[in-house]
DNA sequence: ATAAGATTCAAACGAACGTTTAATTGATTG
DNA sequence: CAATCAATTAAACGTTCGTTTGAATCTTAT
């Protein structure tokens, strides 16, 4: 940013390039994903030279991680301090899930209702890459999330003190799979514009719907797992 | 089946090599998803020579439909003849939630259970399928599941005629969504197997878990969107 | 047994992939 | 002005990709 103002010279117009990198590499990985978009399509469609994304980004891979970083972190950042602020205010009470759940999905708001950070196009590139199998990828994101997580499943942990660790694992495993999938999804997209045309931001209705459907998931009493086994076991083998 | 046990001569030998290009091609796609995964690892790991995927198949997009519709389609008619079962027993009662879920899950569990019919293997082949950009995909399952879904969908509505269609739509979404990251997630497993090392079939925990959490979901009380709008309103504005 | 057909095989096709190289351009600094 | 360094460029690197070809091998049926 400041590079950018003071230096003229060098600097601006390879900030520049890096920057227009970016930012196509984000709208085509969201488009075919990361094994099917080619180098070549993003350097021609961001009009610089091939040779440009190994120079300043080093491998294909250095890149998506470099498009991944640039909004996650400060998005994760904002997670956590907002989840640090309710918690002091609320203080000595603990939070209550649905607060929760809020800290997680307003700053993933923020960044949908932004153009200038992503916008939608992010939302749905994350979603993507939760889904991908490319191992780097996975290492990747659960090295960017690990702290996040830990942070609210403490969080989570007090607002549900009846729930066993195994149990809030598990929901929190199905919490962060709808959401991904939710964003990730093109079908998400196409059923909000057929259904409210007219709303003002698509992410945002499809989160303010997501999240009381998921609170009551959190919610949930604790499954009998015993009770069910049978009754599932039953109609397994009913019909074989 | 029975081909293989009628004819001994040419069907055997190509029905033998269609499935074992079959049964690697799920397994490889699986690990390493459409676009990465090579036409000559897979020949080369089945055995078999290159030519043989498109003297069988056609094409790698035809070959990966196959792979998805040997396990999808009677899985789906499983799924369609449960419901059907069970509404025809409580009529004229409707379907309760958890039945109708049920009747959604358990197929899936005995695809799971059942190693000759790709086991694990195939579910979490078919999670990363539902979240691919390739076009070609998403349109094979959309069609696929589209009686399916369908019809679930008239269940559900009618074992929640307070619910209005377009909620409804979104659970069932939501309910997809954390269904399919579930299944393919590696992290998933790897939680499995760390938690509870002992237990028979890992597919089957999980869902047994999943079901009460997305039950819960389902029978949430319908979000007050001006409320809740107002109060994330406050959240997103406060900081900027 | 022999013709006909189905399947397998080695080899090659052109295209696209990610990456590297070496030369050139441009601006900054001593 | 000259030297220096970062950035851009065109070209080529070797590899791998999905697919095709035509001959060879095997099975089935006359």
């Amino acid at each position: 940013m400041d590079a950018k103002v003071i230096a003229i010279g060098t600097v601006r117009g390879a900030a520049a390039t890096k920057e227009r990198i970016l930012d196509t590499a984000e709208a085509l990985f969201m488009e075919h994903g990361f094994e099917a978009t080619g180098l070549r399509s993003i350097t021609a469609a961001a009009g610089v030279n091939l040779a440009a994304v190994n120079y300043h980004f080093g491998t294909k891979e250095e890149l998506f991680q470099a498009v991944l970083t640039r909004r996650l972190d400060p998005m994760n950042q904002e997670r956590v301090a907002l989840l640090d602020e309710m918690e002091r205010k609320s203080a000595p009470h603990p939070l209550t899930c649905d607060r929760i759940l809020m800290a997680l999905f307003v700053p993933a708001l923020r960044l949908a209702r932004d153009p200038a950070r992503g916008g939608k196009n992010f939302l749905r590139l994350l979603g993507r890459a939760y889904a991908d199998p490319a191992p780097f990828i996975r290492h990747f994101l659960s090295e960017q999330y690990a702290l996040t997580i830990a942070r609210f499943k403490a969080a989570f942990g007090r607002a549900l003190p009846h729930l066993p660790k195994k149990e809030l694992s598990w929901r929190l495993h199905f919490i962060m799979g709808a959401l991904s999938y939710t964003l990730s999804g093109t079908d998400a997209h196409k059923i909000i514009s057929e259904l409210s045309p007219r709303e003002a931001n698509n992410d945002e209705i499809l989160l303010r719907r997501l999240a009381p459907f998921l609170l009551a998931g959190l919610n949930a009493p604790l499954p009998d797992l015993t009770e069910v086994t049978r009754e599932v076991d039953s109609a397994l083998t009913r019909k074989r």
